[in-house]
DNA sequence: CCTGGCACTCGTGTCCCCTGAGTGCCAAGC
DNA sequence: GCTTGGCACTCAGGGGACACGAGTGCCAGG
């Protein structure tokens, strides 16, 4: 019976706070919501959710804040997601449908999602090792150099350029054209993974005068696949909304332009997220970077299919909105999600 | 005489301005640089160059700062860029020579620039337009799906997948093969402007069962190469440098990270600069946006051969270290065009 | 033309006080 | 047993008074 009402309460200053942006005290606090009781009740209860370490008062004659248990309880147990308005889905559906391609999907989710919380925004590029093999071309550019080109369920398409030794013969178009196919039998469709290992065992099976050829062409495509730079990438946007952090600039706004330079870290930052389709929130020193302890991250996986290609989402101070933000990522990745399914 | 020894009190000024960042007097500067006069001459000048409208004190009581002119001046008349050190080029060779394609050149460029001179670096990657075709590939990855595949002389590679009609024949391998020398023919080596313009009259010189497919493909070519996304793209880094701007904070630090994330108003920042290979400093006011009024831009052009391609620089507080910067951003856009000339 | 001297300005830091928001606790009431 | 009004207490933040000192402009003499 108390035990509701304290969490009321809490449920009060966390929204109250985020709103606000100041410590809330017991009077305000009976003033703004229906609570049903006087101010000192309040303040009793108050007293009871400090000792529980869920909220804490900045000095003596102050308000209260939450802290980061306060918050993550909140965010367990206290709030419904709200799911977006029809007005909303609509310009999400709209904005995300004028793509052209995976590096266009990416870019305008990250300005999406930005926009909707006004938060910094973090998407990670799909990695390839979840996708699979769609095509495989060679294509003779000159006589002694040959074009790679892979092309992936996501829609990425990579190439590479291999030149054929000057000691070594260039390979006919006959002999390209039955390299390819041979390649493809073995990789078309497969997992990338998976895909690697075939290839490995290729060269072996090839007539020794193109052997080389063939090693070196297998070895571009190889790289392609496993190409680290495209695995780790990350677009980052709204970094603007970085203006509106007031109060804490100075301790917190340093290390966190330093982590969204640092791809590597962002990545850390997004964590698990993207290991699972749901969404996942991190709030303050639960994160994996102590610099970032008054900052919270909210990040959800998407992409095609039920198991999470990559993840997206957004750093913010802990004290935000967080219903409002996790509705906002979570209906971003499926829009996201649904768009990489189509194609 | 005084004439000279004005503008050796207005490079001091400079000089301890840019490093104390606080306004300088009279007496500390007859400290801290052998003038070889007394404070009150000191004071004349300065009263001088005050009536100038070179520098201007922010308060009765406090020393004196310089204004956009008086940096103007400064830049224009009195600094001789101080060239790099040894280690220092060293350093920028051996961080540039890492690279392994243009992707990779553009952001090692941007995260040297941001080191050296620990501002705000903006590279654009290299435009289309003014350079060259070296190849282009016709692919039939499917009876009805043709890959385009145009390779340009800054390395870049741009592809497109045209899907043929289903009430259109699917050319053979041997149409193919023509179109693509025809095509070939029309535009090897030229550059991009005049490229799309020989394209445009081909589709009417093939047979006309295939125009249809030709003109599709000579549209895909078209687009790529006039791609606006990567003709405008541009790559951002050392943004935790902001951390340093310390005062002007509030006032200029949300409009610069909003312009940071308008890759548009980047460009506009970067403005000429990029039609030259000399490094270019716009100061305060003088550049294309109010709003950053109190920022500077050292920009220069780079790319193979003398007329530049594309521009890189830095955006920094009007109160930066002119000379070393310029040298700074000179240094790079140097070892950027010697390494677009190698490939 | 330079220099030392001098009066003047004014931003900044410090101390102090006051106000008001907010609390904790207690005794009375439902 | 929870709730409530009352009351004394704490303390951050704002405002005024004040002294300090950096820096200036100007003037008269070298």
């Amino acid at each position: 019976m108390q035990e509701e009402r304290r969490l009321a309460v809490l449920r009060a200053i966390v929204q109250d706070y985020v709103e606000t942006r100041e410590p809330v005290g017991s009077k305000t606090l009976v003033e703004r919501h229906r609570l049903g009781v006087s101010p000192a009740t309040i303040r009793n209860d108050m007293a009871a959710l400090e000792e529980e370490g869920l909220i804490t008062q900045p000095h003596t004659s102050a308000g209260r804040v939450p802290t980061d248990a306060g918050y993550r309880l909140f965010v367990d147990r206290l709030t419904a997601i709200k799911p977006m308005s029809a007005g909303e889905r609509r310009a999400i559906a709209t904005f995300l449908d004028g793509a052209v391609d995976l590096d266009d999907v990416v870019q305008r989710s990250v300005r999406l999602l930005a926009q909707l919380t006004h938060q910094v925004a973090i998407v990670q590029y799909p990695t390839l090792s979840g996708s699979t093999v769609r095509h495989v071309e060679l294509v003779a550019i000159a006589p002694s150099r040959l074009l790679v080109v892979l092309i992936l369920s996501t829609g990425r398409v990579e190439q590479r350029l291999v030149e054929v030794p000057a000691d070594q013969p260039a390979p006919s178009e006959d002999e390209l054209a039955d390299l390819r196919r041979q390649m493809l039998g073995l990789v078309s469709g497969a997992r990338i993974a998976d895909a690697v290992a075939s290839l490995r065992g290729l060269p072996e099976t090839i007539s020794p005068a193109q052997q080389e050829v063939a090693g070196q062409l297998v070895e571009a495509l190889v790289e392609a696949m496993s190409d680290h730079r495209s695995e780790g990438r990350v677009a980052v946007g709204g970094t603007a909304n970085l203006a509106r952090f007031g109060d804490s600039f100075d301790s917190s706004l340093k290390p966190l332009l330093e982590a969204l330079e640092e791809h590597v870290v962002l990545l850390k930052l997004l964590g698990e997220a993207g290991a699972s389709p749901a969404v996942t929130v991190r709030i303050g020193a639960e994160g994996p970077l102590q610099e970032l302890s008054s900052t919270s991250v909210v990040a959800s996986g998407y992409g095609p299919g039920s198991d999470a290609l990559a993840a997206l989402g957004i750093v913010g101070p802990t004290r935000m909105d967080y219903p409002g933000t996790i509705a906002a990522v979570r209906a971003v990745a499926r829009y996201v999600s649904a768009i990489l399914n189509e194609t």
